[in-house]
This record gives structure tokens, C-alpha cells and sequence, in this order.
DNA sequence: TCGATCTATATCGGACCTATATAGATCGAA
DNA sequence: TTCGATCTATATAGGTCCGATATAGATCGA
């Protein structure tokens, strides 16, 4: 999904600036799923304006530098709707941790537990906190999607913690040869 | 993991052409973890070359474009390993389909329903390629990881076909508002 | 025998991220 | 109370990476 198309989605829920799109994948928990960038929102916002798929309106504060709050119009709506109807780009994790694990064999041990150890505790946050947004779901597919997330983590500490010590001890043996 | 650190790897297994570095992922069924494109492969490598962290040999073959053998040195050796001990980059796992689900509410059932059978079977051919591959792994690494995908995709599957049926009934249920 | 697929390298354009800059507001800790 | 950290908010430059495309002979099945 380029970022053009995730803007659109986004304001399909109501009107938001760059600064709320992007912090509201993270709020809700679906970071791991979609995110995107300033570094690319506040470009696809302004081609997305220029090709009248969105409007702006600034609201220029006091004493804050103004925002600029952005809605879909019944064009980008189209739009948006026609690109979910295309078939969709694969699934793509990329995940330097399981590199370095194919790599455990050329590292100290210590390294290797505290690789664990770090991917583990970072797994546990993320569910933590889509377990704290639970209630805040609305939409049948929000909440699908939060199970969904809820399902992978949980499935992926599961699996670490019954399975770092095969890595581990053959760690330790060849350690001692 | 950048595309550089990517190839010393893959080349502390053995000598590798471009072309090969690629499939190797592949083959062995990590490319839902760890994948580059030839478009960074090969500018990757003749960087890596400049730098005096892999060497090249040329295998002109008749009837045949060239061969070019990378082979990694000491030295790439020993940035490999110490990118390797510098604190991971977290996993980035990008799904366009978790993102078209969020918005099923404004999606006919069909392609509600059309999208849930084409992620089903895409993930059901992933965990077929793993399970294929199974003997092939060798050190405790390659093991790990290979159980780790083929866990993921298990809890990925047993999710949706747990769960679709909520999104799907959901879907109904407003067709018929 | 003809198209599809495979081996093999390479580049271009575009998409995207990281780092950085700017700038005032708020809030907690010392 | 004041100073640093964090938050709101936009924006750009540099660099990385991917997708599409080009080339070209080999192999293999229909």
C-alpha cells in the first residue's frame, strides 16, 4: 500500500492533518501492520491535493505554527474504494532479528541471549499495548484486526520461549569446543 | 538489515554470484524475513568490492553471460560480525492486507470475502514451501528459523479461520441495513 | 518447434525512510 | 522555578531500496 492510498484511508474516518495520520496507526496499535513517514505524508498529501483527491484548510493557531487539516473529497472516496478493489501487494516482515539469529553460530552466546531477550521484551510491549487500546475498537474490522495483531505476538512469544534454548544450548556447545 | 550487510552474510556461508544471494532466501523459504532486490543487490556488491569487503572473480562461460564469484575477505568478515553486535533495527512487517481489512466496512462482502480466501491460500503455500524444505536446514539458526515462520503462519491461519466468519457476518449484517 | 522459464547482470525512475531543521507549548523533576 | 524532555506541527535533503525493464542464450515441456 503506497502512501498516498494510506492517507485517504485515514480520512475516510474524518478529517485529520499529517502530524494525526501518522499518530494514528501508532495510537491504535497497527504500526506493525502500517506506518508511514513525515518524510512521505507531507509529499503525498500535497500531490494528493494538487490531483483533488483531498482539500486543505489551514487554521492558522495562536502562537503554534498552523495546521493544516485535510479532507477527502468524493473523488479521492472513489479513488481509495478502487484501489482496495485491486488485488493487493503480498505481505512483506522484514525482520533483522531472524537474520541475525541464521548467524547465531558466529556470535558469543551472551550476544545471542541478549538478542532473545531484547525481541522477546519488545514483542511483550506491543502487546501490551494493543491489549490497553482493546476497548477503543469500533469497527468490525478494527477489532479484527487487533485480534489479529494480538494473535501474531502472542504466537511469536510462545515460540520464543520454548525454543531460545535449543539455540542456546547449541550456543553453549560449540562454545565449549 | 540493509542490502550490504544482507550479502556479507549470505557470503560467510560460502562464494556466491548476485543472482544467487537472491534465490538462496528463497529456496530456503526466508523470504517472508529477509529479501533484496537485484535493483541493491548488484550496486551493493560492487560497493562492497570498492571497499575491499568482498573480492571477485570472473567466470566467463561459453554461451553464457559471465559469472561474477563474490567471495568475502577478513575484513568483510569482520564488519559482518560487528554489525552484528550493534543493536537490531525492530522488524517492520508491512501488510496491505491488513489495511484493506480495516476498511471492509466500506467493501462489498464479496471482496471482503475474496481477500480473506486469496491471504488464507497465500499463507497455506508459505507454510507448504517450509514444511518442504525442513531437511534441508542444518545449523541451529536455520532450524530456529524455519520453526519460527512455520509458527507464524500456523497462528495466521488458525486466526482467519477462526475469525473471518465475525468480519464476514458483520458485512452481511450492514449489506442488509 | 515454440513459448515459458531459468540463469545472469545491470540500470533508471520512483517510492520511501532517516536525519535534520524549525518553533512554540506543556509538563515533570530537580 | 527553571531546565530539559516531550509533544504538536510542517518540511526538505540525502540516501536506500524496489519495480520495471533490457539483454541474451539455455533448457524444457507441450
Amino acid at each position: 500500500m503506497d502512501v498516498r492510498t494510506i492517507c485517504l484511508g485515514i480520512l475516510t474516518r474524518g478529517d485529520a492533518t499529517g502530524y494525526e495520520i501518522k499518530k494514528l496507526f501508532e495510537d491504535d496499535g497497527y504500526e506493525h501492520f502500517v506506518e508511514a513517514s513525515f518524510g512521505s505524508i507531507y509529499p503525498a498529501l500535497n500531490r494528493l491535493t494538487e490531483e483533488g483527491y483531498v482539500s486543505v484548510r489551514e487554521e492558522s493557531q495562536e502562537k503554534r505554527p498552523d495546521r493544516k487539516v485535510y479532507s477527502i473529497t468524493p473523488a479521492g472516496r472513489t479513488a481509495f474504494i478502487a484501489s482496495l478493489l485491486k488485488p493487493l501487494p503480498e505481505d512483506r516482515h522484514r525482520s533483522p532479528f531472524v537474520f541475525a539469529m541464521l548467524f547465531a553460530d558466529l556470535l558469543p552466546a551472551s550476544r545471542v541471549s541478549a538478542m532473545l531477550d531484547a525481541y522477546i521484551q519488545q514483542a511483550e510491549e506491543k502487546l501490551a499495548h494493543l491489549d490497553a487500546h482493546k476497548s477503543a475498537s469500533k469497527s468490525s474490522g478494527e477489532r479484527f484486526v487487533t485480534g489479529f495483531g494480538r494473535t501474531i505476538y502472542a504466537a511469536t512469544l510462545e515460540f520464543l520461549r520454548t525454543h531460545r534454548a535449543e539455540i542456546e544450548q547449541e550456543q553453549a556447545a560449540q562454545a565449549a569446543e
